[in-house]
RNA sequence: GCGGGCGUGGCGAAAUUGGUAGACGCGCUAGACUUAGGAUCUAGUGCCGUGAGGCGUGGGGGUUCGAGUCCCUCCGCCCGCACCA
């Protein structure tokens, strides 16, 4: 009897999708299991032979799970929104919804082939809106969350809103914006539009001026890793920076999170690792270099309570702002204050009695923080200040009065008591303060108009200082120079008039500049002199400012401290314009190269000299912080994710503009569809294709936002919707969550490290944080399978005709390469007669043949139809069957290999299965004998069975094929067609090839299919032997094989050994040195 | 440059804990059956050598009775990040 896999696979196939055979119910007796594959975009070229690899691995595990007794989810859908379909409809006018559904169509014609056991009821498309339905909800939830980094949650945003209606946000500490300070009375002044401007700095989805990755070519902004070398990477067109208002996902907050979660995860090292670089956490202080020679500010010649007629611009970067954006300061900050209100000096405890008790009708605050300082008492509606010190201040003076100096200019008033006065003689304190007060003007109002607008805050620092983020603040003495990148905001205001062209010439040059171009231009040093200076915080010294674009704008503070000796791009620039270097660590030889190794003792640094590094970091830390000038600080370069994309084939969002401010719709208002437009292009005034939309509004009476969301937003919660995939009432129900919980195993390509896999983690954290789920991490364990690779061919065409040469003789003309499709070449040959025929660029070309024959030559690619290298896997079904396909996509090597597809090696396989198809049958008929199995014949299976869980269980695929394989040649060498043998064989086949295994479990009689048949049970007894055939190895070298008895001892086996003929002649006479004995492994004899 | 991974026959690869290197498959060689074979079956197949034997897991060194596996060092390839202070 044949085996006819055309047949059988029919037939199977049309059995399990009318059983509904791998339908998940969300409960069950036996335990859960949920694995997942990442959903693919479904492209018009349909799967080649590589797409499948992972599912195939997913699907085996699957149905091994099944048969183990678990109640298994493993589904199926599309992430249906994207670029392609967009491309196509611009090309040719299609809608994409259109493009989009025959593609699925294709796609599921074709994982139906492959008999994959996806419960398809719960197929989901990220383009239907019943889905992005709930993605906008999503959206909608992240827009009403903030942050808070004292409970490390998100929190809905009205527990915010209820903390600036009591307080203000002096006490907020959230992941947000930079937001200049305001109190409660401020925020109840507030009007509606301020007030939710001031909400969307605190958003987890916000919008934004932000500089974004701009493509020109695409029409949209890109995320930071949809950009591949300075170019996109769907289509390679360079990118831009520009200025854009965009929603961004305030991933940032998760930074820690995400990064600690790692180790709770088991995925591949090598992805965590890439995960870990992406997050980039760097520990180091954040310290400001003072200007110098700074002119006279006008504030502090009139003493008290002046303010200066600054105009608006300096106003607005005078303004103290709280760095709530810096929430480690800002947090260690409110600590310190903490604590020193909870251990106040004796003067500062009576002064807190007094301010309190005073009927003067000013709110006092106590040891509260402005900037970087901790004041003592401030009035807030007076800009009044008083501080208490104690002798321990003396020793200050210096950096004391550096402070007050700062607080008079950012417009504050500073009284200073000493301890003893406030003890002794507290009625005249108490009227100095008084007469402070009254002399001041009220700056309430001041405030709230004179700060434009709580987005256009400046930096806290103002011009007086620059700040620099270093992770070597130890190298402190080793800086020479500073340096700012073009973009830097102080560029232009620090510059000195002779300068100013040279310098302004050099940044706007150095911006304008292509990201790709400053890429490929790593190795070159340029930079420009600002002619100004800063003060080494410790020297004194003179530090002069430059400015070079290899300081970049978006990492740190943008500036840095240049320490030419500990970093060699430091060191680069220092050589290349003469700049002094100072060693500062012991032994470094700073002729050739920079010192960047932390190990070490300082030198030429004052205090740190003799100090190991790592200690000298942490005082280092501490020095700056005691000065005030700089606070110990973690930066991490992840960014947050811009979420607008300029695009059709998207999810809207499901907001509309009020007075320019964004508005949430009603949970009942979603889901925003697509609206239909006449072109899928920008409109003329470059805005994004929605807005071509006739009369398209979300809201009536107001504007809708015309961007769309970017792939990864239905993507990053698709793994939830299958949990509940048809649920019209919730994105996913609770039941349904808390049953199947967190995806088990994860199968997807690497590709997503930086992307999908973040962004999944993102979401679910949030998700944990709202208490819609109650896990944190979306997947326990992934599993990255290998990229199958396509073999392309070249032939070799000679420059300038239409003659193309054999490639063995290519060397012998001036030739270019030229791809030919892979079908047209057999082995290394090329069928002329079909390359002719490819075209009309071919028909009439000539050939240099060598002996009759036109060699190519063949390069290992990604597999893709441009490269036509493309092997489609419903030919190979067509030709071998899928259980074929299956096991050989298996058995072509480890499953996390990139691995190039050779079609050569699948004769094997399907010789192996038409050879295991007739241990079952004779030549007519389906032929099983109830004979009982002989010892050996157990013996084999028992041997397969262990094998085969243990190649599973740690994914070993390739070795589970080889060792069925191994089987099938011993049985059939033993004539074997025992049932009680065959039966189990056929359910441990059963994932790999479940059609063939169907098949012949009906003709052993069963009605029930096999997928739910029981996993054989090992059984050690059949492994038993009495006997082992010992290698016998002289100093390590295996000369020959002994049949030894198990039940004796070591001391036994030993005699028996070197009594035996064979041992005599290699020791030739001499006494072995030594006799190891391993049981059950090998002797080793020393001699 | 930094981080991760890898390097084993003509090819894809095995060797799970330091214990017979090359399982299994492709290819190749010879043979059988045959009108024929690109079907099937049998035998062989790491390299050198007629043989005994010797050599062999990128190179060199080390630890060990014993190393593909552990350590040091160098070389090569792949992937990721890339002026991240």
């Amino acid at each position: 009897m044949d085996y006819n896999f055309a047949e059988i696979e029919a037939k199977w196939q049309a059995y399990w999708n009318k059983n509904k055979t791998f339908k998940a119910e969300n409960k069950s007796d036996k335990p859960k299991y949920y694995i997942l594959d990442m959903f693919p975009y479904p492209s018009g070229a349909g799967l080649h032979v590589g797409h499948p690899l992972g599912y195939i691995a997913s699907d085996i595990y699957s149905r091994y799970m099944r048969l183990k007794g678990y109640n298994v989810l493993h589904p199926m859908g599309y992430d249906s929104f994207g670029l392609p379909a967009e491309q196509y409809a611009i090309q040719t006018g299609q809608h994409p919804a259109i493009t989009t559904e025959t593609n699925i169509k294709r796609y599921r014609e074709q994982l139906d082939k492959i008999g994959f056991s996806f419960d398809w009821d719960r197929e989901v498309r990220t383009s239907d809106p019943s889905y992005y339905k709930w993605t906008q909800w999503i959206f909608k939830q992240l827009f009403n969350s903030w942050y808070n980094k004292k409970s490390d949650k998100a929190e809905k945003i009205e527990t915010l809103i209820t903390e600036f209606e009591r307080v203000g946000n002096s006490e907020v500490d959230a992941v947000c914006e930079e937001t200049p300070a305001f109190t409660a009375e401020d925020w109840e002044g507030y009007d509606e539009k301020r007030q939710q401007e001031i909400l969307l700095n605190y958003r987890l989805a916000y919008l934004s001026d932000v500089m974004v990755n701009w493509c020109p070519g695409l029409g949209t902004v890109l995320a930071n890793e949809e950009v591949i070398n300075g170019v996109s990477e769907r289509g390679g067109y360079p990118v831009e920076r520009k200025l854009m208002r965009q929603w961004s996902m305030r991933i940032t907050a998760y930074a820690e999170r995400l990064l600690q979660g790692l180790d709770k995860i088991d995925w591949s090292d090598a992805l965590k690792e890439m995960q870990r670089n992406w997050i980039g956490k760097s520990r180091g202080a954040e310290v400001d270099f003072y200007l110098k020679d700074l002119p006279p500010t006008p504030s502090q010649g009139g003493g008290v309570g002046q303010h200066s007629d600054t105009s608006e611009t300096q106003e607005k970067s005078t303004t103290p702002s709280y760095h709530t954006s810096s929430p480690e300061k800002y947090k260690l900050l409110i600590d310190k204050a903490l604590e020193m209100r909870q251990n106040p000096t004796e003067g500062e405890k009576l002064m807190w009695e007094l301010l309190r008790r005073d009927a003067s009708g000013y709110h006092f605050r106590r040891q509260h923080v402005i900037d970087r300082f901790i004041a003592d008492f401030v009035c807030l509606s007076k800009q009044l200040i008083i501080e208490v010190d104690g002798d321990i201040h003396d020793l200050q003076k210096e950096e004391d009065e550096g402070r007050t100096h700062e607080l008079i200019k950012w417009g504050y008033t500073v009284l200073r008591f000493r301890n003893e006065e406030v003890t002794y003689n507290p009625s005249d304190v108490l009227s100095k303060i008084r007469k402070a007060l009254s002399s001041l003007p009220d700056v309430k109002d001041n405030n709230t108009q004179g700060t434009p607008s709580p987005l256009s805050s400046g930096e806290g620092s103002g011009e007086r200082s620059i700040k620099v983020f270093t992770t070597r603040p130890d190298t402190i003495f080793g800086v020479t120079f500073m340096v700012l990148a073009p973009e830097h905001e102080l560029v232009e205001k620090i510059t000195t008039p002779d300068r100013i062209d040279e310098v302004m010439t050099y940044a706007e040059e150095a911006k304008n500049r292509s990201e790709r171009e400053r890429m490929t231009e790593v190795k070159r040093v340029s930079g420009a002199f600002t002619g100004a200076y800063v003060t080494h915080p410790f020297t004194g010294e003179d530090i002069p400012i430059w400015v070079s674009d290899y300081v970049l704008a978006g990492y740190g503070t943008g500036a840095i401290m240049a320490v030419p000796s500990g970093d060699q791009r430091d060191w680069n620039f220092a050589n290349h314009f003469g700049i002094d270097i100072i060693p500062v660590i012991d032994g470094s030889d700073i002729e050739k190269e920079a010192n960047e190794t932390k190990e070490g003792i300082l030198i030429n640094s004052d205090f740190l000299n003799g100090l190991q590094v790592p200690d000298a970091i942490k005082l280092a830390i501490e020095k700056i912080e005691g000065k005030g000038i700089g606070i110990g600080k973690t930066n991490y370069r992840l960014r947050d994710a811009i979420f607008s994309r300029q695009r059709y084939w998207g999810e809207p969002f499901p907001v509309y503009y009020k007075d320019g401010v964004p508005y949430m719709l009603e949970d009942s208002e979603l889901p925003v569809t697509l609206p239909e437009v006449d072109k899928y292009l920008p409109t003329e005034t470059g805005e994004p294709p929605l807005a071509r939309a006739e009369n398209w509004t979300t809201k009536e009476g107001y504007q809708p936002d015309y961007n769309t969301m970017p792939g990864w937003a239905g993507s990053s919660w698709y793994y939830l919707r299958y949990m509940d995939a048809n649920n019209e009432g919730e994105f996913v129900s609770k039941e349904a969550v808390d049953y199947w919980g967190q995806v088990d195993l994860y199968f997807g390509g690497a590709e997503h490290a930086t992307g999908h896999l973040l962004y999944v983690r993102f979401w679910t954290m949030f998700f944990k944080d709202m208490g819609y789920v109650n896990f944190d991490e979306p997947a326990k364990k992934l599993i990255n399978q290998g990229m199958i690779q396509g073999v392309s061919s070249f032939t070799y065409r000679i420059n300038g005709t239409k003659k193309y040469v054999s490639a063995s003789l290519k060397n012998e003309f001036e030739t270019t390469p030229v791809r030919v499709d892979i079908s047209f070449v057999e082995g290394d040959e090329l069928d002329i007669k079909k390359f002719k025929n490819w075209g009309p660029d071919y028909k009439d070309a000539e050939f240099e043949l060598d002996n009759g024959k036109m060699f190519v030559t063949h390069e290992v690619e990604k597999m893709s139809k441009s490269k036509y290298n493309v092997v489609n896997p419903d030919e190979i079904i067509e030709q071998y069957g899928t259980d074929t396909l299956r096991m050989y996509e298996m058995f072509l090597g480890p499953l996390e290999q990139a691995k190039p597809w050779d079609t050569k090696g699948i004769e094997g396989v399907y010789r192996f299965l038409r050879k295991f198809w007739k241990l079952y049958t004779s030549k007519e008929a389906f032929d099983v004998s109830n004979d009982e199995p002989t010892k050996a014949e157990l013996k084999v299976l028992h041997k397969t069975i262990k094998k085969i869980k243990d190649d599973i269980e740690r994914m070993s695929f390739n070795t589970g094929v080889s060792a069925f394989m191994i089987c099938v040649n011993e049985l059939a060498d033993l004539n074997c067609n025992k049932r009680a043998i065959l039966e189990p064989l056929c359910v441990l086949i059963s994932p790999f090839a479940p059609h063939i295994a169907e098949e012949l479990w009906q003709q052993l009689g069963y009605t029930e299919s096999i997928s739910y048949a029981e996993f054989p049970e090992f059984k050690e007894e059949y492994l038993v032997e009495d006997s082992f055939s010992y290698p016998i190895s002289f100093n390590g070298k295996t000369r020959f094989n002994m049949e030894i008895p198990l039940n004796i001892d070591k001391a036994e086996v030993e005699k028996l050994v070197i009594e035996a003929e064979q041992v005599k002649k290699y020791l030739e006479g001499k006494a072995p040195k030594k006799v190891i004995v391993v049981p059950n492994r090998i002797v080793n004899i020393v001699v």
